[in-house]
DNA sequence: GCTATTTTGTAATAATCACTAAAAAATTGT
DNA sequence: ACAATTTTTTAGTGATTATTACAAAATAGC
């Protein structure tokens, strides 16, 4: 009888947010279908019915892993491009703090939500959802940042917002598959560094 | 009877071209995995057995597949964008044919070097590396163009190059993610036009 | 027509997949 | 000590996977 924290029957023998930690090391170096049930049980410590009972089955354990992925890895970064006020500090410090995450030396991956879900068959449409609508929120952060550029007077009014926004998540998205690829972190760092230049040229601003 | 351009046994009764055409289109739109043998069969109009006799097995049929369409796609905008004399021309007309090409009305698909062949079982270790090392080549195209640039007088002696064509390549397969994504193709050739300014600035030049 | 050769369709192979039924084990409250 | 409840482990489930054994069919050369 320890205390009356925990609910009435056995006691869950593991940690579950350390459980979802090691799911999520296996989604993003494997991908979703890659990465078997079995598999995951092996990295998680745990036997499949205890999976299945604390996170309801494979997509939806994926999924929460995702979301944990994003905010433990992207919110501070979506923060501090959102609170830069200068508009080239911001998506130059941005660019080069991704390229540290995507090949960091622990999990030198890519993006989970770039990359994880490419290549899904059609039954698990959820997933690839879920990766699609994270997809867009980047691209509406760097559309939103770029609207408030053009109301600071940074960038000038008729710029076409959402193709820059587009085009600097196209090249956000490139790094994650080059990050695959396996180069060196000072490579990914120097071709982040020209992110700075898909803004509409400093004369222009 | 017929001639005796053909062996001696039963002649086989598909095209080897239409039927590696299907297979294409199949590997293209669902990925390398997901694409099961049987979905293979069913489109190219053939069974099991004739698939293996004639490609080897899966993983040659898609190699095989993939070589088809780098040439069948890429391989003349890869020339026009090596023999164009103007670097910025070169690169703004390969970018627009390449939002064609990954958004076309037929193979809605991106880019199948890109994305084919992203999630994969460690076994198929030969396909990743076949898509990686086309990866590699079309960032070599890049630098290679660039570092002619150099040359001819049209970019700074010390732009760095490796930088640039990996910036480039990184922006190319950013917009393969995003026309899987589902955007109209006339989003992705506005992103696409931005790719122009990737290159240093008029001024630098 | 006969033999040799290759392709065909049918049907099966072993392996792996996500998922679960069932019973033992460990806890809480009485 | 006992009942109620939840998690554990073990051992499976049926479905799907890539691949192939086998025999019938279709050709060429003799």
């Amino acid at each position: 009888m320890r205390s009356s924290l925990q609910g009435k029957g056995r006691p869950r023998a593991f940690d579950r947010n350390e459980a979802l930690e090691k799911a999520l090391e296996v989604f993003w170096r494997q991908g979703y279908e890659p990465a078997s049930v079995a598999a995951l049980c092996s990295a998680m410590g745990i036997n499949a019915p205890s999976l299945y009972a604390s996170f309801g089955n494979k997509s939806a354990l994926f999924i929460e892993a995702l979301d944990y992925y994003e905010q433990a890895y992207w919110s501070k970064p979506a923060e501090r491009f959102l609170g830069e006020p200068d508009i080239a500090r911001a998506v130059e410090n941005f660019f080069l703090e991704a390229a540290e995450i995507l090949l960091s030396p622990d999990t030198p991956c890519g993006c989970m939500v770039v990359l994880a879900a490419i290549n899904i068959s059609s039954e698990a449409r959820e997933v690839s959802e879920a990766v699609r609508r994270l997809r867009f929120a980047t691209k509406k952060m760097f559309a939103d940042r770029l609207q408030r550029a053009v109301l600071d007077g940074q960038l000038a009014a008729d710029a076409d917002i959402p193709a820059l926004a587009g085009a600097l998540n196209a090249f956000l998205e490139g790094l994650s598959i080059q990050a695959r690829d396996g180069i060196l972190q000072a490579e990914l760092k120097a071709m982040a560094s020209h992110a700075l230049r898909l803004l509409p040229s400093p004369e222009a601003r």
